[in-house]
DNA sequence: GTTGCATATGTAAAAGTAGACATATAGATA
DNA sequence: TATCTATATGTCTACTTTTACATATGCAAC
């Protein structure tokens, strides 16, 4: 079992789901395509994690909606209390910094940019899930403890919210420091 | 050529550096492991981007300097000026986080106490490289502008500081969260 | 003494990831 | 009419990453 299956085993705690909406669901979390989480699927079913009921459909294609089992919930809870291992991050913008003196001023500007707006974006998107979490808090009326289901997506989206907004910063902090050093004509 | 080639190309053109340098240079920017390194050195130098002397050494193995050339600065020039792809972050604690209904509020409070200490030590970390840097800066008589080789590393390491600190700033709210709602008894 | 760490370079196998290929329907857009 | 998007599930190949294996010396700790 990889870390992108007990991913999966938690999205299904919520409720059940299809591997199309797993796909999209993960998204936020981490990042894995459809040919990464159909596999898994098979075979987490194999292990008893899972289970699914098929879904006929005449307009779509037919679905599987995918159940977590207890012995699921068990292995999961088992790994969520074993201690996360550190956050792998690969960002391509370090090595371009890091070689920022090899461009004209408009190029580094632009490629600082770039990133600005795709996080202003993300940031806009988590806005969103955020308050769909908020709905969901209401409709189930839980209050903002550990034992709500919605207590640690609520965590877990502001972290996200947090490292944007650290991310948009830096750019605007960035961009000045290299119209500080390079001034644009006017 | 994949981006940790590119990387390594970008730490080259700084100054001539060993396999074994640039895998412990490059952790502050990419994850990757000596066995990765070592063999993209060997294509890059096929491909004319990189050509290494080799150091006899009696006490220590001995050991090849690499240097890129004339060509290796041109391939990456080219590949700076390029849009950088979004930054891809994997992250067991989103997940650990989602089920974190599943824990006990110790278990919970644990898991966020030793991802901000681990951000803390990573924080000195690039405080000590931000140093360095800036030794490097007045040791070249460089200013802090674009064309100077310690400027894109000077922005790069504010965005690791910047991120560590939002991290840190996270787990500290969090931790705060679940005491809210389920006190410790003291 | 021996275990572990730093230096130094490599290979091999296994696991994980990305992108394309494959199929099918409905609706929107060009 | 053709293309694109969304829904829906799957496979396959190529590439990337991780982990272990492999060798060698010197030094410090136990």
């Amino acid at each position: 079992m990889n870390t992108l299956s007990y991913g999966l085993l938690a999205l299904l705690t919520a409720n059940p789901l299809t591997g199309y909406e797993l796909t999209q669901g993960i998204k936020p979390l981490w990042r894995a395509g459809h040919s990464q989480i159909y596999p898994l699927l098979q075979s987490m079913e194999e292990k008893g994690f899972i289970r699914h009921e098929r879904i006929e459909q005449s307009d779509k294609p037919d679905k599987k909606i995918y159940t977590i089992t207890e012995e699921g919930i068990s292995v999961l809870q088992e790994w969520v209390r074993l201690p996360a291992e550190p956050a792998v991050l690969r960002d391509e913008l370090h090595f371009k910094l890091y070689s920022l003196w090899l461009t004209e001023p408009d190029e580094a500007k632009a490629l600082l940019q770039r990133r600005m707006e795709f996080n202003r974006s993300e940031l806009q998107r988590y806005n969103l899930l955020i308050k769909a979490n908020e709905a969901l808090l209401d409709e189930r009326g839980e209050t903002r403890e550990l034992k709500a289901t919605t207590f640690g997506r609520y965590l877990l989206l502001q972290k996200r919210v947090m490292a944007m907004k650290a991310s948009i910063e830096f750019c605007e902090w960035a961009i000045g420091e290299l119209e500080r050093s390079s001034p644009p004509p006017g």
